[in-house]
RNA sequence: GGCGGCGUGGCCGAGUGGUUGAGGCAAGGGCCUGCAAAGCCCUGUACCCGGGUUCGAUUCCCGGCGCCGCCUCCA
């Protein structure tokens, strides 16, 4: 079975699913108010790869994942452009679905957005008022944390110590300065919906309880999102179940950051590299690699050396899939040990690292069967290898397209030289497939070229 | 101040109480090649510092030092 980390009990154990072969997933999507950088960039990635596995392991899994698009950030950059909100959230949603695709994560089965969500937010809001956990004051609705059993459980500290160290600017009229919005009232010009405290907006804890608890259920699997959503975001959503008693997720996930130069990429940083930016110039293969290479939990240097270092180690597994191709394997059934080694690295917590070691080993295996002409022996290695990428989602040796004109006729003229032993003129055609950024290898078959991978 | 994480070869990045330190990149040597490329083989004597526990610690404990993060918006 699967053995995932859990920041509530910041221990591994077993995934416990609600529904036997089912899994349901929740993971905090993107406030759409700016570009995503390589930080979304990994937190999708390693839920992507959360997800494929779990498919492959034959689960049945409904993933959700939503879009925030009211938010201060949104009022905000709205407010300076001089235009709606509505506008700056459509246009920023359609390019984190442009980056996403790009970077050949699947799409959520569900993508909820919070202004679709209001008015069910409205009734949570209205419950939790009702039950006598939040309070009205001038400014909004807010919950009284300390009428939450177990709040502080994934800031895995006590009341008191996040008391202590709340930095908060204390609000006279919050009781705590640990309390949050659960609704706002709007400002003059403000988006707002109509609620019993007046025409307001949520807070943006209460959407993703209400999205995730009204799609994917009480008690649902998994609640995954980056270190930093951990708190105050989550244990906020996880207040507002507890104090209503409903079961929220069973099962806490949080990725690492990305670091760059060691300090943590984001947005008031501004030290981020966007993920249009990173994909314009490296293969996404290759960033998937490179986050499948480190723990999900750890922290990951992302610099132009390490996306080099991980194209490289791509351009390995590509030429075994295209040699692979080219001498025409036979189908056959993937090496189970290999299947198996993968299995217990990837229930062991997610342990890509190894598992992207186990692809290494194979590929080596396969190129040593293939050097000495074993095809029997290369075929369920190859195949192997075939199936556990595509577990991860890692599409091997794509885009290998057909020649344009000019480049069909230098490696023709190759040939020609080299069957001729015309070594100078052979050369001179191998210079220019160079010059135009081609690799060039000959083969038994005669030239061939491929791209040389993105530097 | 509270809580948590990290410090491993040239680089990235796993991992473990003990004869042989995953994997990748880079580097050197070799095989193959007309020469290359690709591929394969070989080469690295590491675990921040100081104590402690232990027959034995990089791995456990304590104390330092350094870096980072959360406690505020943040993936």
């Amino acid at each position: 079975m699967l053995r995932l980390h859990d920041t509530a009990t910041a221990t591994v154990r077993p995934l416990e699913l609600r529904e036997p072969g089912k899994v349901s997933m929740y993971v905090c999507g993107p406030t759409v108010y700016d570009v995503p950088h390589l930080g979304h960039g990994r937190f999708v990635l390693v839920f992507d790869v959360l997800r494929r596995y779990l498919s492959w392991r034959g689960f049945d899994v409904r993933y959700v994942s939503n879009i925030t698009d009211v938010d201060d950030k949104i009022i905000s950059r709205a407010g300076d452009e001089g235009r709606t909100e509505a506008e700056v959230a459509t246009q920023y949603e359609a390019v984190w679905n442009q980056a996403i695709d790009a970077l050949g994560v699947a799409r959520p089965d569900e993508v909820p957005h919070a202004t679709d969500f209001v008015e069910r937010m409205v009734v949570l809001v209205a419950e939790l008022v009702d039950a006598g956990v939040a309070y009205t004051t001038a400014e909004g609705v807010y919950l009284a944390v300390d009428e939450v059993p177990g709040y502080g459980r994934l800031a895995r500290q006590s009341l008191d110590s996040l008391r202590a160290g709340a930095r908060v600017e204390v609000d006279d009229d919050k009781r705590s300065p640990l309390d949050f919005a659960l609704w706002k009232r709007a400002k003059p010009g403000e988006p707002s919906w109509a609620s019993p405290w007046g025409p307001g907006r949520p807070g943006w804890h209460t959407e993703c309880v209400v999205m995730a608890l009204d799609l994917l259920g009480d008690g649902f699997d998994v609640h995954g999102g980056g270190a930093d959503l951990a708190f105050p975001h989550h244990e906020n959503e996880r207040a507002q179940a507890v104090a209503l008693g409903r079961g929220f997720a069973r099962h806490w996930v949080h990725n690492g950051w990305v670091v760059v130069e060691g300090e943590k990429m984001s947005k008031s940083l501004a030290n981020f590299t966007s993920l249009t930016d990173l994909l314009a110039r490296v293969d996404s293969r290759a960033y998937r690699l490179l986050v499948l290479r480190s723990h999900y939990r750890s922290p990951l240097e992302v610099t132009p050396a390490s996306t080099a270092d991980a194209a490289a180690a791509l351009e390995r597994l590509d030429n075994l899939a295209r040699r692979s191709a080219e001498v025409g394997l036979a189908e056959v059934a993937p090496d189970p040990e290999a299947l198996a080694r993968f299995v217990d690295a990837m229930d062991d917590d997610l342990d890509t690292p190894a598992a992207m070691a186990l692809l290494f080993d194979l590929n080596r295996r396969a190129n040593v069967a293939l050097d000495a002409g074993d095809l029997d022996a290369a075929a369920p290695v190859v195949a192997a290898l075939r199936e556990l990428a595509g577990a991860v989602g890692l599409a091997l040796a794509s885009g290998d397209g057909s020649l344009d004109a000019e480049t069909s006729a230098l490696v023709e003229r190759r040939d020609r030289a080299r069957q001729a032993r015309d070594w100078p003129a052979a050369d001179a055609a191998r210079q220019e497939l160079v010059g135009r950024g081609w690799v060039v290898e000959d083969t038994p078959a005669g030239t061939r070229v491929r791209r040389r991978a993105s530097p």
